[in-house]
DNA sequence: TTAATATTCAACCATTTGGTTGACGTTTGG
DNA sequence: CCAAACGTCAACCAAATGGTTGAATATTAA
């Protein structure tokens, strides 16, 4: 199924799929590993996981067992292309960024307000 | 309520939705105006808009009997912020995006391809 | 070969979502 | 004043979503 904007907003609407996203910023994984942090079953874990790879934001190859987890830039960059027609964005603030990205990796079930 | 990531994305995922702020980058719109276009009830635009709100990606204001709808970038800015930290997008490609708009601005209730 | 590891599948369930229709409250133009 | 315009509300429905559990399928290690 090729991705439409649909499938990647979709997917990105549910935090815990973007915690696993952000997960996958740092570095590859396996489900298994993707699955540690958090509560619910690794069968949950298997199907966000194959809602983000429907919506191109990662990857999945299986080596050996192991099915590894990649981040797969380019649909969200899609999605952000979409986006920018909508601001007059200031440039691209990464401090900022990274305190979100903060929040949303401590708090681990949360609610990610805005303000 | 306050809007959340959540809301934000959520309220993007529909193509009906998107379609609404696009039109609202024209213009402020009164609520029968934006239904126009629809196949779909003014019930279903309503409840449409009521999603937008909530995400905070809109606001609606009633003067008279007409309840205005303007489009309020904020929202979308802080879902911008976090999603370009997983890109290192290239800057700002507005010709691109108006492309994109075009194609879903003529694709009446299309599934609106990345690819 | 056998047992453990890694992951998915299938069936099920509760909740949310996106739509409908019809009745209802406001505001306004004639 | 009264009918029409503007918009929402309530009840309903089908389909999608996000979770569960238990069985099934690969693959590897011993």
């Amino acid at each position: 199924m090729t991705p439409t904007l649909d499938n990647v907003f979709a997917a990105l609407a549910d935090p815990t799929r973007r915690h696993i996203l952000a997960m996958l910023l740092e570095d590859d994984m396996a489900v298994t590993d993707v699955a540690e942090p958090f509560e619910m079953s690794l069968a949950a874990i298997s199907k966000h996981l194959g809602v983000l790879t429907a919506a191109g934001l990662i990857s999945q190859e299986k080596r050996g067992r192991v099915k590894w987890c990649k981040l797969e830039p380019d649909a969200m960059r899609q999605a952000s292309i979409w986006m920018q027609g909508f601001g007059q964005f200031e440039a691209v603030n990464l401090d900022a960024f990274e305190r979100f990205l903060e929040t949303e990796l401590s708090a681990d079930l949360d609610e990610s307000a805005i303000d």
